[in-house]
DNA sequence: TATTTTTTTTAGATAAATCTAAATACTATC
DNA sequence: GATAGTATTTAGATTTATCTAAAAAAAATA
C-alpha cells in the first residue's frame, strides 16, 4: 500500500475541500491559498500527487481529485471528526480548541485506532461544529436538507446548498457572506413580509428576505 | 521556545533510555543500533541536538544527556505511556498492540492534551507493561522492583512490570496467563537450567525458563 | 487581434534527515 | 610504542518540501 506523508494527506483534504465548496477545478492559486504556501510549491506537490494518481492534472488546467484520492481525503476527515469528538466529549476542550490538536492526530496511521475510537465515541455521525463524519467507507449520512424558511427559531443550521444559482442571486450571497458551510440561526421571524432576522456564523446579524430564505438550504437535524 | 522534530525527540529518548541502561555516556554505535540508522547520521545528529543544548558532546568521546534534554524526554515518555493506557483502558487494545500506536501519538503536541488525557484516565501511575509514568515535572513513581529470578522461595508476590514488552514475549505471558497484577509464588529452582517452578494466582502450576524469569519483574515487599 | 495582466510553471537554492564511502581518531595487542 | 583493528567523523549525495525569481502560458482588455 502507497503511504501518504503528513502533508500530502494536507493538500488532498485541501483540494477536496475546495472542489466540493466551490469549482470542481481547483486552481494552483486558491490551494496555494488554502495551504499557506505559494503557487510555486503547489505546481510541485500537484505534480507528485498526480504521479501517485490520486489526482488528475493537466498543465495549467486547475486539478481535479481523483476517486482514489477522494478516499484518502475522507480518511482524513473521517480521523479529524472523530478526534474533535472525542476531544469535546471525553476531554472536555471548547469546540474553538479542538482544530489544531485534530488537525495533528487526524495523520495518525492505525486502522484499529480509529475503528476503536469510532466505537468507543459510540458512532458519532456528526462533529462538534455539526459536519458530518464519514464512515469507514467514505460515506456520510446524508443530511436532510431544507429552506431556510422551514429552520425553527433558534436552532443552529448549516447552509448546505442553494435552490437557485442565478448569477445575481449568488453575487447577493457573496455580498452578505453567505457560502456553502456558512452557519445560521434564525433570531426572529417578521411575519409581515416573511423576512428572517439571523446569525450566521455566530457572529453576524443580517436580515434577509423571504425569497433569498426560500433558495438558502440548511441542514434540517 | 525551541521546538523539536519527531526525529530530535526520538533521539533523546533513545538517548534518555540507554543512559539509563547502562553506561551514562551513549556511544554513536549504540546509538545507531537503537535508532536503526548509521553511526555517520547519528554523528550528525548528535552534533545538531548538541548545539541545542540538550546533549552534551565532545567528538569521539559519546553524548551524555543534558538536565534540559532530560526534560524533553521524560515528557515525551509521559506522554507514550499515558496514550498507552489509553489504548488499553478505553478502546480495549490489548498489551502487545499499543507500541507502534503510542509511538506515534506520543510527539502530538498540546499540553492541554496531555493533562486533560492524564485527568481523564484517573491519574495512572504505570503503563499497561507497568512501567511507571512521569508526572508533568519528569518524576516518576518509584515502586521497589526485582526480576523474578531474585524472588525468594515460598513467597507471595505479585508482578508488577516487565522487562522485554516484545510482542513474542507479551504474547507467551498471555498464553500461560500471567499479567502485571498476577500473584506469583516460586515452588522449586531447577538448578540445572535455572528454571521455575511456579504458582499463579494460587491456582495454575508451570515452569517457566531462567529467560523469562528474568524479564518478569515483581514486588519485593 | 494585439497587448496587457494574471496565472502557472520552471529553474535554481535551501534545510532536514538520511545514505555510502573515505578519512581520521581512538583502543587494544603484540 | 608501533601497528592492527574498531569506532567515529567528514565529505559528498539524495529525498522531501519548501522558497524566490524568472519564464511561459492563458485570460482579460483595449
Amino acid at each position: 500500500m502507497i503511504m501518504f506523508s503528513f502533508v500530502e494527506e494536507n493538500y488532498l483534504k485541501a483540494i477536496y475541500h475546495l472542489s466540493t465548496h466551490g469549482n470542481e477545478s481547483v486552481s494552483t492559486n486558491a490551494l496555494a491559498e488554502e495551504m499557506q504556501t505559494s503557487p510555486a510549491s503547489v505546481s510541485d506537490m500537484i505534480a507528485k500527487l498526480s504521479k501517485k494518481k490520486v489526482v488528475d492534472y493537466q498543465k495549467y488546467r486547475g486539478v481535479n481529485i481523483s476517486s482514489k484520492g477522494k478516499d484518502i481525503a475522507l480518511q482524513v476527515i473521517r480521523k479529524h471528526r472523530l478526534w474533535e469528538v472525542f476531544l469535546v466529549e471525553k476531554l472536555k476542550f471548547h469546540w474553538d480548541e479542538v482544530h489544531d490538536v485534530a488537525e495533528q492526530l487526524e495523520h495518525i496511521k492505525s486502522p484499529l485506532l480509529i475503528s476503536r475510537l469510532d466505537e468507543f465515541l459510540g458512532y458519532p455521525k456528526h462533529d462538534p461544529h455539526g459536519d458530518p463524519i464519514p464512515d469507514e467507507n467514505g460515506v456520510f449520512a446524508t443530511i436532510k436538507k431544507v429552506p431556510l424558511t422551514e429552520l425553527e427559531l433558534n436552532t443552529d443550521s448549516q447552509v448546505v446548498a442553494v435552490n437557485d444559482s442565478s448569477t445575481a442571486f449568488l453575487k447577493y450571497l457573496d455580498k452578505v457572506g453567505i457560502s456553502i458551510g456558512t452557519k445560521i440561526r434564525i433570531d426572529d421571524k417578521n411575519e409581515f413580509d416573511g423576512s428572517l432576522d439571523i446569525t450566521i456564523n455566530q457572529q453576524k446579524k443580517l436580515t434577509i428576505s423571504q425569497t433569498a430564505a426560500e433558495n438558502i438550504l440548511v441542514t434540517n437535524a
